[in-house]
DNA sequence: TGCTAAGCGAGACGGTACGTCCCGTCTTAAT
DNA sequence: ATTAAGACGGGACGTACCGTCTCGCTTAGCA
């Protein structure tokens, strides 16, 4: 990825032609739109940009730098005022992660995060420039939220997020589409309001089961056996 | 992908050596869980196995058939007996999921269905094989709950699947982890009983709001556009 | 090569199907024409002839010995009526080997000689079939001037075959020519009669060197190397 | 084929491991001797030369013109001593021809050859690489004793070069075996001889036949059918 | 007449070798 | 010293064709 030089860094020699730099992460994202990320080739991208592929590799170290650095101009600001209305707040939550999502083309975000897989530094670069920022707009609701007193203390703010992040990746990734607002209204609700008739309940005949906690041993190594 | 051909229809030509379909299985997992599905070579997996490629390819069209026909062995059976502890039922259900993706290779799923993007018939196969089993399993779960008068009848059974499928694959695809039984029940806790302090008050608060529908105009396209 | 099967040997199964022999043969010259023998596929002789390429192996053991049954067919008589003229027999002689030449298709008699290599067998099955047919024919040619006492009774006999031959197949495999009449004369003359002005001055001049043999001991085991 | 870049012509680009060159030739000679032209397979090639089949395409177009490539190297000069002795300059410039043969690997010629043929380009880079160079230098044989006046100055000079070395190829193709120095000179005597007891005579009865040229009609068209 | 054996069309088989694509790197001449 | 340019060495791909095999059926002679 391309850090800033920082204070006019002088170095010798012929200087980077900067029109390159511009010209191909336009070409990386529409190469980026028509092929899709896995059958992106560098070669093609360069010839598109009027360059070749060393100087690509000059300035990006992978192929995977080079997308994420494009799609990162692409992203741009994502933020959302914040009312008195929670639920409100939560379903404009939830629509800048969708908004996130189809600020960029099709077919790259899966592909690009397997691609980066493996290498730690790519996985930071990744979720940095893609995973972060929705989440930290997202983030404003949930403090605020808190702050009015309308979500249970109790409740980690960070499996809130969770929740509201996964219901749009999940519906993106695997099911390839979008949600409705009568969809987004309904999970809203259903996060706020709960899905049990009756929690208390619930809770004091699981209450029971625990005393027998034998039942549940077998999940332990399940759960963390990835961690 | 391999389909069984159903009532012992017999074919003219001399019939597969049904010892290669096994060898070349065998071989692409033990492929996959050392080098991964992205660096996968058939050629390797053709060694490995004892054949070669052109065997393979008569056998699977492609590298991502082939790796999902040699992951869904893996996959096996995912249930969990249902109690009438909904509470404890639904913690199993995550627990299917958590389980569905520790059977198999890690770095795999996520570039197996990058690599599917584009091609409707492999995503339907990917879904079919790897993503529709664990959901079916959790169904049931929904399902027994739904019949106990557990969850509210209101409540779209698909988005309680969603919800319970997506926080796994969230925290395994974007954050590499599993969960510990503790976040596991605090998720399931939320699910079930909301993470409002008083969801009526909220309700009103967006009903107020309603009568202005102005606010929330630009969000519908949005919503809808990928849809 | 198909060998008669003698007396009537009548064998027990189902009889073969002489159509097929025929239809092969006919397809295979056809294929030979149009696609050479390189690249003569038996996949699609076998199509061409409308049967299989098992009914094919069946039959011939490979595509060497069917195409040495297919030319075989082309070959027919290679017959000259013997004149007093031995000089007109000795041209026709050479027309005779041209014209076993041009019975058959081109690109195919130095491919399949080549790939008759190897294997003994195939090659002797090549001579039989296509080498000495033309050789036998002018062999009479042969006996007959020698009768006539119109050759030196010290030349030997095979060596005017390889000259009258050689110079046929030289200039059809390397110069991909025929021969005008004007030529064929030309060489039978430059043949009978001679090419030196003084034959017996040259015999002398190397019998005072031969005086010396030693000059040409270094040629020994090159002349012999390959015998 | 390979061809020298002339007066240093410097390229653009990353310059060839001529090394690379080098170890392909040689390991296509050795595969050569061990296995022929037909079977030479060009992955084994590239493998006994430490680099991989993309290296060697780049370098050569064609199985052939890597043969061609590095036969030639193996054919070297081929010059010899020119005598007052025509008699032993003609014995001396059949064996330049055996020599050359004898020079490079069996089983390999006559496929090549075969190989070449329908590419006119191919065939004329064979001509130029293994069947000029020793005509060019068995041509200095003829011109010498023309120049002697050894040779009847009406025999056209490539039908003595077309007799020399047809003498050779067809024993060599045909006859796999080369030729005993008794039978070389016997085949020189014979041509600067002649065969005929009395040519005269034989011309005579010649031309009493052409009084009726019919009997040589049906020749013509064979004769010249494949010029 | 029923049995046995071989040939039949059909089609896929196991496998060799091919020729190509694309990657990421290196060397050159120019700036 | 660093660039633009271009070819490099190499891993992997997907295909064409070879010669063989297995099937279910047909056709005959033998019993």
């Amino acid at each position: 990825m391309m850090t800033s030089t920082g204070p006019a860094e002088r170095r010798a020699g012929r200087p980077r032609d900067p029109g390159i730099d511009a010209a191909v992460l336009r070409a990386t994202v529409k190469e980026l739109e028509s092929t899709g990320y896995q059958h992106l080739s560098l070669a093609v991208v360069a010839e598109q940009a009027g360059t070749t592929k060393p100087a690509l590799y000059r300035r990006w170290p992978s192929k995977q730098q080079l997308v994420l650095d494009a799609l990162s101009a692409n992203l741009g600001e994502l933020v959302t005022p914040l009312t008195e209305c929670t639920l409100c707040d939560f379903v404009d939550g939830i629509l800048i992660f969708l908004d996130a999502f189809h600020r960029m083309p099709p077919n790259v975000l899966a592909p690009l995060l397997a691609d980066c897989d493996g290498d730690p530094e790519l996985r930071a670069a990744f979720m940095r420039t893609l995973f972060d920022p929705p989440r930290a707009a997202v983030d404003r609701v949930i403090t605020h939220a808190l702050a009015q007193g309308d979500l249970r203390p109790d409740v980690d703010r960070s499996l809130v997020l969770d929740f509201l992040a996964s219901f749009v990746y999940y519906r993106v990734l695997f099911q390839h589409e979008s949600a409705t607002m009568d969809e987004i209204e309904s999970a809203v609700s259903v996060l706020l309001r709960g899905m049990a008739t009756d929690f208390q309940r619930l809770l004091e005949i699981a209450d029971v089961r625990r005393g027998n906690p034998a039942v549940h041993e077998h999940h332990m190594h399940l759960a963390t056996a990835g961690a």
